[in-house]
RNA sequence: CGCGGAGUGGAGCAGUUGGUAGCUCGCCAGGCUCAUAACCUGGAGGUCACUGGUUCGAGUCCGGUCUCCGCAACCA
């Protein structure tokens, strides 16, 4: 590892149709931005790429729904999100886009070499096209009756109903989204990347030389690579992308993943349009990715194919992947409006970055998901930051200008508790050192922590308030000391809490952060002056986080609320065909949970005819079995039976469908017989 | 039996190659008063999801069961 010449850092590129949230942030940009920082630090030569990922569908979609061109979409979005990167403090080296011209360059570029080197495999294919529109239809372009619960406004590609994946050739009477025609099938060329060749060699790359990465990327990687690898479709047919640079290729973009991760080499490139190569194909480089859990396979398997097919490229040295942050006990979730997202946080607690930035690295999801509440969020601030990093801070400068006028004493004789001090934070920098290089950030922060905690029991162990009223002179040993550590803590808290970090340097006449000098007694020599202490955090109050919750629950309600209207009414059915439905009561006398099924509960009903009737019915992620048993219930009599995981089910028990997919069952508003006719 | 990750005191997390369970917060008691009612000390609280096994000895290895999370054309 000490091996290599330089460190190239990539951050998952964040996708511009909506802004960064506190997940990415927690899983990616706040991991990213410490390393990077300690590496600058070290002065050892990093760079730190990242950038705004802008083609694929979802993009196109919200176009079209707001009526305005994707470049439009991705503009917005492409500048919120740069903003508040950079407001709080994610040191990117470039932020770029990959609807930049270098990108569109770089990335036909690496196309043509695959092609040329005969990387690709060629499938033609049937797919919908849209003959009004003269075009392909993605599978989200298409609509139709799903083949499983028959909602009939499916996706080709997934139905929001059941939640079950489709391809589009499953949907009953599909429709195009575009102009609601009938697509028909046509067919279409595609290029693949046979990463089934490259299988031989990732195996024994991941498996065998790379059994330091982390157990969760290790796992899921060596899961892929028990299976057998597939080729994988590179290009697409749709209009917005990166055009398919060979001939015979109109209407063809590049697929948004293969486009994707080029962005990382394209965005190096605009930056250092001249040494970008020593970045990206010097083996002296390390090559570190830091994303979420959900892009693993991704960047540990396809990227690398990619790379190694291309053949001038180094491979990744490590892929540091975290797990997922969930917010108030519940997944975040962009649709749901269940975020908290960054460019909202800095306008609503200005000033407050390292506030969060520490929240997040102490309770980052490194090995498991994690939960963020803002209870907890004002705890951390208010018990740790506050009470242990800010009060100490503060003790040793008002201690210091009360006795000193604000001059640093200097250090005498040291006793033999001082010797014991020095020794613990003097170990601090090789454990913070040992710990970030191995990208355990959670424990790096606590470790930086630690010198803040020495500090108040060194303080409260010496009693310089009480010394000084008998020994003076060993009071100024001790605030030297003090104000040492303060000095350490605005070089260890650097990386993690740059903010504050500043802050503190400014107040006590600090130039820069020298990490050299992590560990040393004499970082602020005697005589020095320092400013005016001022609080270096302040407490967050209840109801700054009481209105955040609030605004969550706000949030939740109205996208709810917005996104629920009642389906279109269907097709007129002959009164004679309503007739056949054979509707009845009868009431729960037993249910009990089918094993091996989320979603199944059993039920035995008592329908009047004397004979128990089983219904199995999918309602079992909304109530518990016990709670309906005595309950009437409406079912239909007349469906013919169906077996659902090996047991029969005889007809079907109704619910009504909230719009959050909460199902409620039917029942009768007082009591009636068993098996009374519903009409 | 699809695959991977995880299940440790009230909460959030550590536990590297197996050796009698730690940290932060919270709680209780005491101390201190320089400090943003902050700080320091002590204490209570865990059969390490459950269950077999290997071992002199297992949170740590192996088997089974349960639960949670995630799993390529939305999302870290």
């Amino acid at each position: 590892m000490t091996d290599f010449k330089r460190t190239l850092v990539t951050a998952a590129l964040p996708y511009a149709n909506g802004g960064v949230h506190i997940g990415h942030l927690a899983g990616v940009y706040v991991p990213s931005d410490i390393y990077v920082r300690y590496q600058r630090l070290k002065g050892r030569p990093v760079l730190f790429v990242c950038g705004s990922d802008e083609h694929g569908v979802p993009i196109t979609i919200r176009a079209r729904r707001e009526g305005i061109t994707p470049q439009q979409v991705v503009d917005r979005y492409h500048a919120i999100i740069k903003e508040s990167f950079a407001a709080f403090g994610i040191s990117f080296d470039i932020y770029s886009r990959t609807t930049s011209e270098t990108h569109h360059r770089t990335a036909s570029e690496f196309f043509r070499t695959l092609y040329e080197k005969g990387e690709f495999t060629e499938q033609e294919s049937e797919q919908y096209y849209d003959e009004e529109a003269k075009t392909f239809l993605a599978d989200r372009y298409i609509t139709g009756e799903c083949p499983h619960c028959h909602n009939p406004q499916a996706y080709g590609d997934q139905c929001e109903k059941c939640g079950r994946d489709l391809s589009p050739t499953e949907l009953i009477n599909p429709k195009s989204a575009i102009s609601g025609s009938q697509p028909v099938m046509k067919k279409t060329k595609h290029w693949f990347l046979p990463l089934d060749r490259h299988q031989p060699w990732l195996t024994k790359w991941i498996l065998e030389d790379h059994k330091e990465w982390r157990s969760n990327v290790y796992g899921q990687c060596k899961s892929w690579l028990d299976m057998e690898l597939r080729p994988r479709a590179v290009t697409r047919d749709l209009d917005w992308g990166i055009p398919v640079p060979v001939e015979g290729a109109e209407g063809k973009v590049l697929y948004v993943w293969f486009d994707a991760p080029i962005g990382y080499i394209s965005n190096t490139r605009e930056l250092l349009p001249d040494e970008w190569q020593t970045w990206w194909k010097d083996p002296d480089t390390r090559l570190v990715h830091f994303i979420g859990k959900d892009n693993i396979v991704f960047h540990c398997i396809v990227f690398p194919a990619m790379l190694k097919a291309e053949g001038s490229y180094i491979l990744p040295d490590n892929v540091p992947a975290n797990e997922f942050l969930n917010l108030e006990d519940d997944k975040i979730s962009t649709s749901r409006g269940w975020a908290v997202w960054l460019d909202e946080y800095l306008k609503e607690l200005p000033g407050r970055q390292d506030e969060l930035r520490y929240v997040l690295t102490a309770n980052a999801p490194e090995t498991k998901d994690n939960n963020f509440t803002w209870r907890d969020f004002q705890a951390r601030c208010n018990n740790e930051l506050v009470a242990v990093y800010g009060n100490f801070v503060n003790r040793a400068l008002v201690l210091t200008n009360k006795y000193y006028g604000g001059e640093v004493p200097a250090c005498g004789e040291l006793t033999e508790a001082d010797r014991a001090v020095i020794e613990e934070f003097r170990g601090v920098k090789a454990e913070v050192e040992r710990l970030l290089d191995a990208f355990r950030f959670r424990d790096a922060q606590k470790e930086a922590m630690n010198l803040a905690r020495i500090g108040n029991k060194y303080l409260a162990d010496s009693e310089p308030w009480k010394v000084v009223k008998t020994d003076p002179e060993r009071v100024k040993t001790i605030l030297n000391l003090a104000l040492q550590l303060v000095a350490n803590l605005s070089i260890a808290f650097e990386p993690f809490l740059p903010f504050s970090s500043a802050r503190l340097r400014a107040m006590i006449g600090l130039e820069a952060a020298d990490w050299a000098r992590l560990g040393d007694t004499d970082i602020l020599p005697a005589g020095h002056r320092i400013g005016q202490p001022q609080l270096l955090f302040e407490k967050i109050e209840d109801a700054t986080v009481e209105a955040q919750v609030q605004k969550l629950l706000d949030m939740k309600a109205r996208n709810e609320a917005a996104a629920w209207k009642p389906a279109p009414v269907k097709s007129d059915i002959a009164f004679e065909d309503f007739e056949r439905l054979d509707i009845r009561t009868a009431v729960v006398t037993a249910c009990e949970k089918v094993k091996k099924a989320d979603k199944l509960l059993c039920f035995t009903l008592d329908d009047g005819s004397g004979t128990p009737r089983t219904i199995v019915s999918g309602i079992a992620q909304h109530y518990t079995p016990d709670a309906l048993v005595g309950k009437t219930v409406c079912f239909i009599a007349n469906l013919p039976p169906r077996k659902l995981r090996g047991i029969e089910s005889q007809g079907m028990i109704l619910s009504a469908v909230g719009p959050d997919g909460t199902l409620s069952v039917i029942t009768t508003e007082a009591p009636v017989h068993p098996g009374s006719p519903v009409a």
